[in-house]
RNA sequence: GCGCCGAUCGGAUAGCGGCUAUUCCAGUGGACUGUAAAUCCACGGCCCAAUGGGCAUCGGGGGUUCGAGUCCCUCUCGGCGCA
């Protein structure tokens, strides 16, 4: 169980400040959630995810733990959140994400990155493009058939068995097996994902309930265990605004305790598409944006009424050498940087800015030291997880407005 | 001195007569949004009326051939062996 509390609103009547409790502790929202798939934060330690960055909480990914290290290790070790020495609140995303990528759904994504034939004509990386490309999930309408990327062996997903698994993984907070699918899909299809989705929310409010029922029965005090997460339905629609509207109000008047917003978005309305969402959820319950996490799509979201944020982008980039400088990015690799003694963002106020130079940590890019990937992540995630703690100060103290026009 | 082997982009390599000379590393730049990502992509000799085209190039020189990095001769350098 968790308990939403709404503090502060913006004037726009959509945008807002507050707190998730958990069983696990205390989430400020608006709040920016580290990924960390397969329980890890890479390259980090959780004391430092949560002394250095300061993060509330963290979320990973059902279909990875499944496959590794499997369920029953985690339900033994008492969850996710022992097992991995992270003692806050926990999400994880059901897996439906896994789905859509192992199905094909970044090919298009991939191929129009791709400048010209030359480049499409080239061999790709057997490693990432292997004939499987594209076919390692199916879709139909009861489920999803995966095959795992570790070893190849078949798996099968329905709302029921993510629910089940998420259980035994333990979070504090978990999602609705969704559809998720490409933006260059069809309104048609849109339509059919949405639809889906919605019959999938049913099936996993079901199952959730009766394993909590089943709890109770027992006699066991639910009130305890952290094995009754918190169930989150999940909002698609694309970038259209009737199937939007339509998701969120089907997925809104079930008995969820929050909401996820998920699918693909336009790059250049992220915001306007998450309001219509807002507009149509339950206003007392917290609602996540699933996979956003660029600095200006998060201040847009926080404009919008979205309540908490993941993203893998800013450990992805540290691992890759990238770090925010302000809203900007820095490619740490850049021959510029080889000299640069200087901070790596002189306006921040993270462990690596304070006690390392862009040509130290330029330098251990170029020496492949891993410790460059680890004082990166630190400072990518505290830039994320502090510019929303900032915007909820400035939603608090009514200075919004002024916060942004700072940025 | 004689014999054998070798010399291909900064380094390491592929290439056994047929047309855009391969791959890896290093280099330069780009991408990264519910993590199949410590990954991936592009570029990398010169010139131009550049979404294209032209000319070069495999230690130097010469030759055979319609065609040579590939074959022959010679020189230079390096390694090994024998005197």
């Amino acid at each position: 169980m968790i308990k939403f509390d709404i503090e502060a609103r913006l004037p726009n009547g959509r945008g807002r400040a507050g707190t998730i409790q958990t069983p696990h502790g205390t989430i400020e929202t608006p709040a920016f959630i580290p990924v960390g798939t397969k329980a890890t934060i890479k390259a980090m330690t959780t004391e430092e995810v949560r002394n250095q960055v300061g993060a509330d909480a963290i979320l990973a990914n059902t279909y990875h733990l499944y496959l590794q290290p499997g369920t029953e290790i985690l339900r033994k070790a008492g969850g996710l959140g022992t097992f991995m020495n992270w003692s806050g609140p926990t999400f994880t995303d059901s897996g439906g994400f896994q789905a859509f990528s192992l199905a094909g759904g970044m090919l298009e994504h991939r191929t129009k990155i791709r400048d010209s034939k030359k480049e499409e004509s080239k061999p790709l990386n057997p490693k990432t493009s292997g004939d499987d490309l594209g076919n390692l999930a199916k879709f139909d309408d009861d489920g999803v058939s995966f095959k795992s990327i570790i070893d190849g062996s078949s798996h099968r997903f329905t709302p029921e068995r993510s629910v089940e698994i998420q259980h035994d993984i333990g979070a504090d907070i978990i999602f609705a097996f969704d559809e998720c699918i490409s933006p260059q899909e069809s309104y048609g299809r849109q339509k059919e994902a949405v639809e889906r989705t919605t019959r999938w929310a049913e099936r996993c409010i079901t199952a959730h309930t009766t394993a909590h029922t089943a709890l109770s029965d027992h006699g066991t005090d639910t009130s305890q265990s952290p094995r009754v997460p918190s169930l989150f339905g999940i909002v698609q629609g694309g970038r259209y605004e009737d199937l939007r509207k339509q998701s969120a109000r089907e997925i809104g008047a079930m008995d969820f305790e929050g909401f996820g917003i998920g699918g693909s978005f336009d790059k250049d309305d992220i915001g306007t598409a998450v309001g219509w969402v807002a507009d149509t959820l339950p206003e007392n319950k917290p609602r996540h944006l699933l996979g956003i996490g660029q600095p200006m799509d998060l201040i847009l979201g926080i404009e919008n009424g979205m309540d908490t944020f993941d993203c893998v982008a800013p450990t992805r980039m540290a691992r890759n050498g990238s770090a925010y400088d302000g809203f900007s990015t820095i490619n740490l690799l850049n021959a510029r940087f080889k000299e640069d003694l200087g901070p790596v963002d002189a306006k921040c106020a993270c462990y690596t800015c304070k006690n390392y130079t862009r040509a130290y940590v330029a330098h251990l890019f170029r020496a492949k030291e891993m410790l460059g990937a680890t004082l990166l992540s630190i400072h990518n995630l505290y830039f994320l997880v502090h510019l929303v703690k900032e915007a909820r100060v400035a939603i608090i103290e009514g200075k919004f407005e002024e916060f942004k026009s700072r940025l």
